[in-house]
This record gives structure tokens, C-alpha cells and sequence, in this order.
DNA sequence: CATGAATGAGATTTCATTCAT
DNA sequence: GATGAATGAAATCTCATTCAT
């Protein structure tokens, strides 16, 4: 019994994986379940004692695949740290997170146009990132290491460049990106000739 | 002879237009060959007498609908006049821009998640875009208004703000925004003299 | 189990005669999708279901429906028994055999000069034909009953003659075509002016 | 006027050579009346002027273009000279004349099935054919030198295998060909043991 | 659980022909 | 004569979904 569920737990990673590659790699409307049931291992009939429906393995691919979980963890960083370290190493990991999954960005980008699923996934999940951030920004203004400033748009310059860049293909340096964000954010104005902007 | 090829133009925008409107409706994948046609008031048939497929006329029309031609003349900006007024204005404009034809940005977007031709035009895009922005903070650097810094990134950074932003309906303030970046570029006081960290 | 199998594998077995039927009554461009699917009770889209293309359903109908088989039971003819009473029988049945499947020729040919896949069965197919039958001239040979000859090229001749009269319905009388091939092969001498068995 | 009407007579011909052109390389359906158009040089609205319709075309391009004049020269041959020598002359050439319009080869050969005027004007050609080369067999006969037989069979053997040898990309050896028929037509009685030239 | 045969609706594309210019 | 825009009908093929086995 338990090795059956465990089998049907497998067969359902499976599809949720082959829908997300062949998504990404096809776009929502270009892939077909045949093609997806195909990727998994699968017959087409048997996807759907899993999935209500094509549509519906979208929806639950979304929610289980996404990324707002690692989203959240590579931003729970440590309120305590100095900004310009944080920065540089959240500039890094999520830019390598993006491009670790490139597939999804793909599919973000090419669903939100069409899909208002999707874009709504997008836009949430920029809030959230934007917001994440912004908090971390806030208590850096409180202990003051930055002037105080509109945290949200700044975070917003920051993730957007990111993620831009990954799209683009022209990803910013990290080190210069945080660099001339810090300049605009830091308190103080003879502050900063006691720390000269390094670039890593 | 001058007026069939009148007409004949004529046509061809009007499908070009139907197929912006069309697209943008209903998605690429959702909005069928007929509905175009239809829009135009035209038969199917006689669209590929002007394109060689629907993937043919969404290639061409983002070509002759893109922002090309706007953008340029939009960074076309006084190179004499001071950045702070410049960048809020553009920042301003671009994304009025951007907002007036939100359609073609997402457009944009999920074609070159697609078609290669697409991203081909994307990429192109935005490297203008960079470049050109790029270049005019360049010509303020030697004015000495602006600090020495890595122009290109930073163009990077007020652009994609403002683009993601549109794409996620979460628009920066503009003023907010060039406020932001101006306190990292600013060739201010005494701290620039000290640290003069250039690349450009 | 068996059953779905049975009941699929006659499902394209239909489609394969209909193909046969259709092709041959309408040609192969004059025969629409539409109408093999209506020959076969069955909707236009199952025939994607068993075939990947009207033209995979073709190449594979005149593969599975080819003469191969007959014709190699028919030129596994006995070894030992004499020329004339062989090739008679065979110029015969070999005439019979395409005449009965006088459509298969039809298409074959004009197959042929679309399908380079068609070509290469055609080519296959006179291949094995000639190389059955110039053996069996070379035993003959060996017995003495027949003189050394390019017997490749013999059987040619008789091939081309049965298979070139099928086609322009001018078939020639298979005891007279023996005939006239045996005169020239028979390793007799003075024979010959004993039996001049004429014509026309 | 007369500049005119050359002009025309100019256009004509090109359209019928790029009809058999065509034609013979996507077959007759396969060939679009903007294909041909193309291939002459002109708007598939002009090729109305000359002909009513691509039917009207293709009967007119397989009277004017066909293979009829060129095969009646080839076999008017010397009735005096000796039967080896024509035979293996018009074997020769007609193989060739077969292998420089390979064009109209192929077209035959794909319209036969499903063209009734195609197939029309093979039959016809090969009645042709076999007449013109019997006559000539018949004279020989009349002079001795080979002994009285079918000679419409006969002519049928030879011309069969050159052409299905075309066909096919297995063209006999002309002079293997004479021989081989010449050894059972002619009269001779003792001829046979001073030459046998065998080959296998 | 799992299969894969079957469907029906619809999508893209092609094309011979006409005719205003 | 010549053009090429325009049409309407049809053809090939795809696909999400259902269901008997």
C-alpha cells in the first residue's frame, strides 16, 4: 500500500517535471500533453488521474514548482550583516538562481503575456522579492549604515537589473551593480570617504 | 499603378495593425490566423499574399511596430543639459512609453521566449537602449557633474527598473528612482576626489 | 488486452487498404485524407494515430502491400526443370500477378518519382527480381541447357518486357516472349533452323 | 507587330519550358501555376493570356514538348543497313535521348497513374515505338538475314528494357542487349558456334 | 492503475482562377 | 499585354480529452 503511494507520489514529480521542462521548453501552448505525458514516461490517458486537466498541471506546477520558496530562503538573509556584503552576495546567488533556472524564467516570461496565471505567479512573486529586500534595507536604515531612502524602489532597481540581465543575456556585475546602488544609499556624505567603494 | 500599390500598402498596415491588436488580445498562441484576417477585413488567404506565416507576420510586425524608431528619438537627449532634468524626463517619457504600448512589451517579451528572430530584435533593443543612455552619462562625466562610474550598468539599472516595473505593473516613481541613482553617480563634494573607482 | 491489439491492428490494416483503394481510384494527390479516413469508417485524425503523414501512410502501405513477397514465391521456381516450361510459367504468372494489382504498379511508379523512400523499395524491388531470375538462368547454364550469357541483363529483358506491357496495357504473349528470349540462349546449334516457330 | 507577336511566341515557349520543368520536378499536382510562372519569369496572372488554365497547359506543353518527334527521327533508320548494327545504334541513342529528357521521363512516369492524357500519350508513344521499330525488324526479315518472328514483341523487348533500364538507374549494355536478342532472331543456323560471346 | 484508441473541432496553409488597374 | 491583389474552397494536420479494456 505504502509502496503503491510512494510510486504514485513519483509518477506525479514526474509529470510535474516533464510539464515544467516542456513548458519552458515549447511554451504553454506549444507543448502538448502528449508531449509532456511523453516526457514523464507516460501514457497522455494516465496524466489525467493525476491532473484535472492541462490546464490544471499548470496551475499545480506553478505552485509546486516555483520559485518562491527558494525565492524566500536566499532572502532571508542576515538583518545583521553590513549591507554592501549582503548585497553583493544576494546580487550573486540570485543571479545564479535565475540562471539555474533558466527553464522557469523562460516560461514566466514567455506565459505572462498570455497567461494571467502566470503573470499573476510573476507579479506576486516580484512583490514579495521587492518586499523581502526592502525590509532588510529598513533596518539597515535603522541602524544607520544607509540614509534613509524609498527601500522598495531600491530594492526594485536591484532585483530588476538582475533579472534583466539574466533575460537579456546581459548580466551586470555584481560587485559594480551594488557598488553604484550603495552610493546612493548610504547616509552620510563624508561617511564614505571612510569607506572607500571597493569592488570586490 | 501608383494606386494599387496604394492599396496594397494600405493592406499590408492593416494587417500589421490587426495583428498587434489581435496578438496583444488574445496571446500568440491563442489568436488564430482567421481572427487576424477577420480584423483586418480580410480573408485568410489573402494574408499570406503579403506574409509568409503567422510566425512570418508577428516577426514583421514587431519589427515595424517596435520601439526602435521611438526609443532613439527619446535618448536623443540634450547632451548639454543637466542629468538630474534629463534622466527624470526620460525616465518620465520612457515609461509613458512603455505604458502606451504595454501590448508590444509583452509582446516582445514572450516572442523571444519562443522565436529566435525575436530575440534577436529584443537584444538589439536593449543594447541600444543601454548604449545610448550609456553615452550621454558618459558626456556628463567629463563635464565633471558626474562621478566616473560603470555607464553601462548603470543605464542597466534605471532602464530595466522601469521596464520590469512596467511588466509587472509595479511603475518606480521616476523622480524617485533618478534620485536614487543620482547619489551613486553625482560627482559630489570631497568623497569623489578620494575614491575615483571608474571603469566606464 | 488482445483484444484493443486485435481490434488496432485491424483498425490499420483498414486504413492500409483503403489507402490501396483510394490511391488507386483518385491518385495520390487526388485522394484527400478525407477520403481514405471515410474508405476506412473512421474520423481523419485516427489516421495520425497509425501513420505520421498521408505520405508515411502511403510509403508504408506500398512497403506492406508491395510485391516483395509474391514475387519471391513466384521466382522460387524449381531449379531443375527445364527453361522454356519455367519462364513460361513464370512470364505468365509474374504478367497475371501485375495485372491483378495493376493500381500497386500504377502507384509505385509515379511513387517513385516524388518518394525517394518509393524509389528506393522500386529500386529494390527490380533489383531482387532480376537477381532471382539470372540465377536461376545461371543454373540452367550449368546444365548445359542454356549458353553462357550476361544473364542479368537477360532477365531484364523479360522483366522489362511483362512489367512495361502491364503498365501501357500492351502485354505481350508470354509463351512468344519465351520464345524469342530462349532463341538466344538455348546452347543448341542446328536446333534452331529444325523450329522456326514465327508470328506476326 | 511583328517585334509583338515574336515577344509572344518568346513568352509561350518559356512558359512551356518551365511547365515541363516544373512539372517534372514536383510532379503535376505538386506543381503550383505560381511555381511555373516563376519559373518563366512571370505573374501567374499572365500565363491566363496564353493558355486557359494549368489543365490547358500541361496538354498543350505534352504535344508541343513531348517525346513523339524526336522518337520518329531517331527510328527512321536505314532499312538497308545490317539489323546488329541499327540495333545497337538505336539502342544506344535512344537510351540517351531517354537519359537528356529525363524530365519528361519523370513526368510520364508520375502522371501515368493518375494523368488519363499523360497516360494517353505514353501508350501512344510506346505503340509508336514499337511500330516503327517492327517495320523496320519486318524488312530484315524480308531480306534474309533474320528469321520470320513477332517482330512487335521483339521491338517491345528492346525498347522495354532501355526504358524501364532508365528508369530504375540500371541501363543495360546496348551492344549485351543486341546480342542477346540477335541470337534469337537471326536465321543463321551455324552462326551461333563461331560467335559466342558470352559475358555473365 | 494504466493504456492508447478514438473523436471532433479547429488551426494553418495552399492554390487555381479572376479581374481592376 | 501584363500585373498582382483578392477570394473561397479545401487540404493536411494537431490536440485536449474521454473511455473501454
Amino acid at each position: 500500500m505504502s509502496v503503491r503511494r510512494a510510486q504514485a507520489r513519483q509518477r506525479r514529480e514526474s509529470l510535474l517535471d516533464a510539464a515544467l521542462a516542456v513548458f519552458a521548453d515549447k511554451g504553454v501552448d506549444g507543448a502538448s500533453v502528449k508531449d509532456i505525458a511523453a516526457a514523464a514516461g507516460v501514457t497522455p490517458g494516465l496524466l489525467y488521474h493525476y491532473f484535472p486537466s492541462k490546464e490544471g498541471l499548470l496551475v499545480t506546477m506553478l505552485a509546486e514548482r516555483g520559485f518562491m520558496p527558494e525565492l524566500r530562503e536566499r532572502l532571508r538573509v542576515g538583518h545583521q550583516r553590513p549591507a554592501r556584503e549582503v548585497l553583493v552576495e544576494l546580487a550573486t546567488g540570485f543571479g545564479r538562481m535565475l540562471a539555474d533556472r533558466a527553464d522557469l524564467v523562460r516560461l514566466f516570461l514567455s506565459g505572462a503575456a498570455t497567461d494571467p496565471r502566470i503573470r499573476e505567479q510573476l507579479t506576486a512573486l516580484v512583490a514579495e522579492g521587492q518586499h523581502l529586500l526592502a525590509d532588510y534595507l529598513a533596518t539597515r536604515v535603522e541602524t544607520g549604515e544607509l540614509r534613509p531612502h524609498d527601500t522598495v524602489t531600491a530594492a526594485q532597481m536591484l532585483l530588476s537589473a538582475i533579472v534583466l540581465g539574466q533575460v537579456t543575456d546581459r548580466v551586470p556585475d555584481a560587485a559594480v551593480l551594488v557598488e553604484l546602488i550603495l552610493h546612493g544609499l548610504i547616509a552620510s556624505t563624508s561617511t564614505t570617504s571612510q569607506s572607500p567603494p571597493a569592488r570586490n
